[in-house]
This record gives C-alpha cells, structure tokens and sequence, in this order.
DNA sequence: TAGTGGTCTAGACCACCCT
DNA sequence: GGGTGGTCTAGACCACTAA
C-alpha cells in the first residue's frame, strides 16, 4: 500500500489505484519515467497482474500513464494544447508551448482515395491522390500519426519536395497557396491498424481521430488530414476571440 | 481494411472480437439493441468471461457498443454531430438530425466556484455562481452531463425559472442577451464520480470533457459549462464557411 | 537469454438489478 | 431470489524487447 494514502474505498483495485496515483504524484513511480515491471508492481501492492492491470488502464484513460507496445507504462507529460483552426505550422506550435516537435515521413505515394476521403473532397470514389504518411513526436514521444491526401492536380510535383517539414511552408512557398477555410470533425475512437503501430500503441489503445478539409483563398479543396492522436497528449482549444487563422 | 474480409489473426481474442463485430453488423447481437449476458455470450464464443469481457472493450472503445453501469451491454446508435459552436439549443440540434432529445436538472443551487472556473471566468477564488447541473439524453439514452456556472449577478432570478429547458430561449427571453464570443476545450478524459453517476456508466470509463466560456454581445462573461459526454455518442464537427453562430 | 508485456484459463465471491 | 456485471485469485504460455 502506498505512504500517506488513507483511502477509505474497500475495493482494492480502488486502494491501488490511488496508490498509484499518489505515487505518481510525489514523484515515487516517475523514475526515468517507465514504470515498474508490471510483476513487480503487482508484488510491491499485493495484487494480481490482472488487477493491476485493471488499476493501470484506469490511470492510462485518465492520462496519466501510457503504454507502449510491449515496452512497459510511462508517465505521460502534459498535453499539447491543438487547435484546428490554427494555420501555424507543428513546428511553430510546439515551440510556442516550449515544447520540441519532430516529424517522420512514413511514405508518399499516389493512391486511390478510399469512398470516404472522395467524398470529403467532393471528387469521384477511385480518385487518385497522393497519400502523404507522417507521424510526429512532442518531446521526443511519439503523438500522432498523419495520413494526408492532396490533389494530385494542384500539387503536380510535391513527392520532390521535402515531406519532413512543413507542408504550409511548402504550400505557400512552393504553389503561392494560402489556406482559406477548413472542415474538421474530431472523433474518439480506438486505435487499430497502422495508426496503432506507427504510435507504438496497441490494438485498441484509446485515441482521438481529426479529420481536416483544407481549402485555398478561393475556397478550392486542397487536401485533407487525418490524424491519430494518442488520447492523453493532446488538448484541443478554440477560441473565437482569436483570429480564425 | 476492407469491407468483410477474412481475418486470418490466430489470438482467440482477436477472432472473438470480429466475430461480435460481424453478428452486430448482422444484426444477429441487436436484439433489444442489448447483447446477451457475459456468461452466455463466452459460453456462445467458447471463451472465459475475462477473455470476452477484453472483447467487448475493445468495441467499446471502438465506439460499438457501450456499458450501463451493472445492467449490461448495449448496442450504440449512430453518434450526435455536435458543434460547440452552434449557438441552437440543444432540442433544436438534435431534432434537425432526425434525433429526440431530453433534460433532466439535477440540481440547481448557489455554490463556490472551483478555482478552475474561477479562473475561466475570471473572478477571484472563492467567488459564488449558480451552479446547475442537468444531463440529457438523445433517443431515450444518457448522453452528456452538464454543470453549468453562471454568473449571479447577470442571472439574479434564474432559480425561479424553468432549468429543464433550454437556458439559450432563457437567456434571450428574460435576459435579452445573445451570445457573443466562446472559447471551448475539448479533452478526452475517464469519467468518474458524479459525471460517471449520473451517465449510469462505471467509473473509468472513458469520456469527452467539454469545457465552455460564453460571453455576450458586448463581450461580458455569462458562464461557463462543462460537459462530460460518452465517447460513442458524439462527434465534433465544425466548418468555418457556417456562420460562428 | 532473461525478463517483459500480451494473452488466456478456470474458477470464485460480492453487490446490485430485475422480477 | 436468481441472475447479472464488477472484481479478484493464482496460476500459465507466448512473442517480443533489451542486454
């Protein structure tokens, strides 16, 4: 049982939990931020692993900890504060927050547009785009996974462009295009497939899915974005005091 | 990826939870729009009922099906596309997405403020607010949970009115006051206490936290909600080419 | 290769819901 | 009161990670 924690709940994932969560708080559990093995957890509170296990979702829907695949549980740091409506780069965004920002291409290539993302960007299903995958990671811990579809008639020549950096540099410096207005939808789901492996999360790990429609000053479609967000690093703010860009 | 495929995984766990996904696309999980009980769906599935239980979270989270606190699992309906936004009330909204909408109030009393709030509604800590707390439902089911911080100067009067309605026609009725600005936060959070109470779902389980500043015309602060909603009963939309009311 | 997380078994007791 | 979900035990094997 943890120090200084006199819960009165007579469940004991409940005591275990809170256990947890005071030692978390006092810094006891943050060491280089990877939690215990999970046996050992489990002996040091006189539990089962499954319990235990029980206890550590909790905290991990909370945003507390976060599990990477097969490598263990980690404190998870404070969340990224997003806004969708925002045009500054990722970059630029975490770095106004004091936070350092990385971006890994995964791939680009031309693809057909699943049904859905033609008719987000009112184009006929089986329209080709490119397919631009990213993930980024705030802090050095992996965050989000991108999937971007652009016209492939508005950006002719992009897979020679440098697809690690920002795409709204590459808009504007490149095509002379400046974002006008946006779409977006903001959807909790479960992580499957590429998302959860690109994140290092498994199957079923909670997260948020953004979807994007970008358009010019002319209100042409641009592209669309989806995001997969890990649930417990990101904060979405809106304000409509702020200019919509 | 596509539509009915095979899927070949060798994990029980993963064959169990395709083949909930198949029987509730088949609608052969649907009656009632409630599953059968744990014990007879592992039974069904040749499983134990900690194996299912891993199942049936993952469609869960997956936005599928959702639990009523002891009383089982149910069949999701589609989510309500919502637009922090939206200046409508909420009977509105959900009437012109073919949808049947309810409120209950809960409580409505004068109560300190949580320093957060204050803060939000820039006061000082310690400053007093009406504080009401309602929840809705959407075709019947619990939805979202609602506390509501007014301001009691602005509202002095607002106890003797009718709370289970929309406070929007109140606002505008007996107050003569439209909405101005907002600034909203969406975070995904594990409902737990009051909010998990009053949404009949166990504690933990994971929700969307909505938090609300709405100011006047004139740019004065009227209140503050916050909203705690499961995660499978809304989707967040919001396109710039609307109107911002 | 040792240890980890991911998964699974086959039970059990309790509090609560519904009838 | 019977059945339900919520919780828990005490193991086990496997795939993978890290050393």
């Amino acid at each position: 049982m943890a120090a200084g924690s006199t819960n009165e709940t007579t469940k004991p994932s409940s005591k275990l939990e809170h256990g947890i969560r005071a030692d978390l708080a006092e810094g006891r559990l943050a060491v280089d931020r990877r939690l215990p093995s999970e046996r050992e957890l489990a002996e040091r509170y006189g539990t089962t692993r499954i319990t235990l296990r029980e206890a550590l979702s909790h905290l991990e829907m909370d945003g507390l900890i976060y599990r990477e695949n097969r490598k263990g549980w980690f404190v998870s740091d404070r969340r990224l504060v997003y806004n969708p409506l925002w045009r500054t780069d990722f970059q630029r965004m975490t770095r106004e927050q004091q936070r350092q920002a990385s971006t890994e291409l995964i791939e680009a290539v031309s693809a057909v547009g699943p049904d859905a993302i033609c008719e987000l960007l009112e184009t006929l299903p089986g329209t080709e785009f490119w397919r631009i995958r990213r993930r980024r990671r705030v802090d050095g811990r992996l965050v989000v996974f991108v999937e971007h579809h652009l016209s492939k008639s508005v950006f002719t020549d992009i897979l020679e462009q440098d697809l690690a950096g920002s795409l709204t540099s590459l808009y504007r410096e490149r095509y002379a295009i400046e974002y006008g207005d946006v779409f977006f939808e903001i959807n909790p789901i479960a992580l499957t497939g590429m998302p959860a492996a690109e994140l290092h999360c498994s199957d079923g790990t909670f997260g948020l899915q953004i979807v994007r429609v970008n358009r010019d000053q002319t209100g042409r479609i641009l592209d669309c974005d989806v995001e997969y967000w890990r649930h417990d690093a990101v904060s979405i703010r809106i304000d409509t005091r702020e200019s919509v860009r």
